[in-house]
DNA sequence: GTAAACTTTGAAAGCGTTTTCAAAAGCTAT
DNA sequence: ATAGCTTTTGAAAACGCTTTCAAAGTTTAC
């Protein structure tokens, strides 16, 4: 043992000269302790005198020593990593969350592991296997196609933050916007400028936030006694085409309306793109309002009025409730409420 | 040792039992053969027996076998794992190139580990200092502020991917897009729709990529014989509200242009607002061209006429040469050449 | 038939931490 | 002082893998 020991110290002082990685152990030998005391002050696990922490303190200024996460990974069962699951890189919706997800679990020492899973649920169990074995101490799912019992499953494992839905279980926090009173402010707006033929372009049926926006746009239509008509709704798939695709569909089927809400702002922008393509004015001939207020819709032609739902909040709260959840204490954040940012794309019914 | 050997018998079996990870010892149990053997096969490092290797491969299957990666990390010194120090996670643009870089590396078994460096030299260092920490087996920068010396240093260390400029060194390899002959094109075409009085949006001085576009512009005006007037280039930041108030600015000095060259799309499609503000129309009244054809450029209203720049392709090609950095094969990969997309902002001149 | 040269294999030593365990040291109360 | 606590500390084991080393087994060559 002392043979080892001493081996152990040569090799130490031997890299130190070289320039490779500093090592706990070299920590150690400078400030004159054992390794097990430095890991002590660096994890704060347990109480060491003053002397000694002053001079670990030092020796690890001094030889700029980082200590190494994958060797605190395979030892320690942490990694100081999150894995968040979101379901395209490229999506500026979720874009913006996950630079707010960074922004808010870097300075707390967490780095983020981003996986997509293209919005498909296997897929999406796929990616949460990669990061159960890169051993994420927590994992962050925005909006997914997962079951809810399939997550509660995960959250029994390690803590889990799910934005999209409402769910409660044990290691497990949701985080969900207001997706009906979304829809139903939108379609409240355009009904108070004056427009009662509205059409709405909605989201995959399969996606929750998509059927809420629609049930709000059918609750506003019913308190302002509206009748609903089915013809008035075209399915789209929240991209630009889609939006473009269901105004030409709405207009060759003949249906007349004076306004437009989409469930998305691609999807309003591929809407208003398609009006003027035939023609159309917005917001003189058709008023469009969108979902979401992406970064980019102000500076649409005309800039779009749409509903905010800030992305960037949304991945602020996550990421927030993940270090709450690591750190045992209860996540209470909530997503603010829905809120109408009108802009050019809509205005006043000119009868 | 032969305890030793023991007691991890006991307790593979007993973990097995409860269901926890399953670990190389419990495979090498199975197989009746030794955790190196496993290893072996796993890496394919030595030549095994066939007969061992079925009953290993075997084994793997059934107990459902994956390799923790953290161990590998610790003691082989490979993560399996590209750092990819991107400038933006919400970008238009880089979004798209991560999801190629996702896409390529995910099905030869390496994850990437996104980090963004907000167009800050020292931000992004600092992202490459907590990649190194997480011992990553390659970085891929995506454009950034570093010096070619240090981006020098860090190519000793480990392999590097680099976009955005042209460099040689050892285990460096660059992928740059020809800026210049972008913003040529890009110039060419509004010359040959007539017009003579081009603006040009430029991006940030310090950034490579507008520097070149700028030249190409020149270069283009040159060939058509053209003078040059500094008054029509004003200087933007690569994002919409610099390339509307570029416009406003131009607007107020009183000088005379039928088109204008934006450095990058986002700019573009912020000249179009700010023109549409002004009441004048793109194209009839003024020519608009942005440069790198995003996804939604397509959608703009107008349509927006652009030097496609793939970003896909740009992120798949990095990747690629990543992975080809690691085994050792030179990268030969270049980016396609700029390739002008006509669509409705740009159109001949009205005299 | 034996020496020399490969080939296949397992034991054991790392990789850089954390954590358990027990020893050492410092107190308090008798 | 001394027994009995509590606090601080270091040694060593553990995390799950890769890799080196040397032993065992196989060929090949004379």
């Amino acid at each position: 043992m002392k043979i080892q020991k001493q081996s152990r110290s040569t090799k130490a002082a031997a890299k130190s000269a070289g320039g490779g990685p500093v090592t706990i152990g070299m920590v150690a030998q400078a400030a004159g302790v054992s390794a097990s005391t430095v890991s002590r002050i660096l994890n704060g696990t347990a109480v060491v005198s003053d002397v000694k922490k002053l001079a670990i303190d030092n020796a690890i200024a001094e030889l700029n020593f980082v200590p190494n996460p994958i060797a605190r990974g395979l030892a320690g069962g942490r990694t100081f990593s999150i894995g968040v699951v979101t379901q395209a890189l490229d999506s500026p919706f979720y874009g913006t969350a996950m630079r707010a997800i960074e922004d808010s679990l870097l300075p707390a020492g967490y780095n983020a592991l981003f996986v997509s899973g293209h919005w498909d649920a296997k897929a999406e169990a796929n990616c949460i296997g990669v990061l159960q074995s890169r051993r994420v101490d927590g994992i962050i799912v925005l909006t997914g196609r997962l079951t809810d019992q399939a997550l509660k499953v995960y959250a029994k494992t390690q803590p889990l933050v799910v934005t999209g839905r409402t769910l409660k279980a044990p290691g497990l926090f949701t985080l969900n916007f207001d997706n009906f009173e979304g829809g139903r402010i939108a379609t409240q707006h355009l009904i108070q400028l004056g427009h009662r033929r509205i059409a709405f372009i909605a989201g995959n049926a399969d996606h929750p936030d998509a059927t809420e926006r629609l049930r709000g746009y059918r609750a506003a239509l019913k308190a302002a006694s509206i009748p609903f008509e089915s013809a008035m709704v075209v399915p789209g798939e929240y991209h630009e085409l889609s939006g473009l695709q269901a105004v030409e569909r709405l207009i060759e089927t003949g249906h007349r309306f004076t306004a437009i809400f989409a469930a998305n702002d691609q999807m309003a922008v591929g809407a208003a793109l398609g009006l003027q393509k035939r023609s159309l004015r917005v917001p003189q001939d058709v008023s469009v309002v969108g979902f979401d207020d992406l970064a980019t819709s102000q500076y649409a032609s005309p800039p779009l009025s749409s509903v905010q739902q800030s992305a960037y909040e949304l991945g602020r709260l996550a990421a927030l409730a993940m270090l709450q959840l690591l750190s045992k204490t209860k996540p209470t954040a909530q997503v603010p409420a829905p809120r109408l940012i009108q802009r050019e794309s809509s205005g006043r019914l000119i009868s």
